[in-house]
DNA sequence: CATATATAGTTTAAGCCTAAAGCAAAAACC
DNA sequence: GGTTTTTGCTTTAGGCTTAAACTATATATG
């Protein structure tokens, strides 16, 4: 992917609604995409796996499937095959959950922490390095304001109907 | 998914970049998540077919596939798969482009067109239903901030090393 | 002109992702 | 206690996504 073309992309004249999700679409690709790259090329994993590995980094005691599943927005099913792989490869372990034989919780191995200690490091590097000009100045306010639209977003009695 | 549970994410105490990034990705898969589950469920389509037929709709002359990547940010493969079962269902078709025969013009056929047009007013109502409590008040700043952003990570001056 | 390089697009392998169906265990109900 | 419902997780089928390899055509270069 070239970057140096999304300029290219022009917006139509419509509702402010739909120009805001557009941009907000637009920013968090660009992000997503760069650190992608960052990610395979540095440490060869992806965007999925580091945010299962900070999700559990974060919560030390474990997490269950089904809270990983929530914390990530992804679905269960999904949540399933990363932490397969993350198995297989030594980062995590499933452990059972005493007093229920279905649920499990998930944890980082020694190696999996260590590994991610690192990875977290360059991570926030990078994403420093991309938006630090941009937060000079005002980061702050859109923190705040992506806030607010987060609460929107969240707020049930604005839910759009099922 | 269950997005009445998303407030059970909270971040951590970390630097300004990090935390923005965060929120914006945090937007943006929640609105993502609504917008795949209405477009599913009212028109048994996804987010890329619909983005796919929002560009040439926009472009009416017809894009070609590279053309296509890069507007919508995905990878050349990408394009070509969500291309070929638009053109299956008869949505799009694929045009030769005179002077080289390496490259195609996709184009809307008259029932994509027709299709497209009824989904964009419906889509278009959706993102304001979920934006408009927050749009009334300060979208127009968010807007212009999301702007800044898009710059400055567009800015091949501050593009993360190769 | 001949060769080299670049461009347009597809294919492939592997991983991501969802919804829906399925399985087993737990909880609720009667 | 026995049945029903819910919960936790996995599996499946199908689509999305990427990077890398590949094919074919176009362009540049000597």
């Amino acid at each position: 992917m070239n970057f140096k073309d999304i300029d290219l992309v022009q917006e139509p004249n419509s509702k402010s609604s739909l120009r805001l999700w557009i941009r907000l679409l637009k920013s968090s690709r660009i992000i997503e995409n760069k650190l992608r790259d960052k990610l395979r090329r540095e440490f060869s994993t992806t965007m999925p796996r580091f945010d299962v590995m900070a999700a559990l980094f974060r919560f030390e005691k474990g997490l269950k499937m089904n809270e990983l599943s929530k914390l990530l927005m992804v679905s269960n099913g999904n949540v399933t095959g990363i932490v397969d792989r993350l198995v297989k490869d030594g980062l995590i372990v499933r452990m059972s959950v005493a007093g229920d034989r279905r649920a499990f919780e998930v944890r980082l191995t020694k190696k999996g922490h260590q590994e991610f200690s690192h990875q977290a490091q360059q991570h926030e590097a990078w994403v420093d390095e991309m938006l630090a000009s941009f937060c000079e100045k005002d980061s702050e306010e859109l923190l705040q304001k992506l806030d607010g639209l987060i609460s929107a977003l969240s707020d049930p009695s604005l839910e759009v109907k099922k």
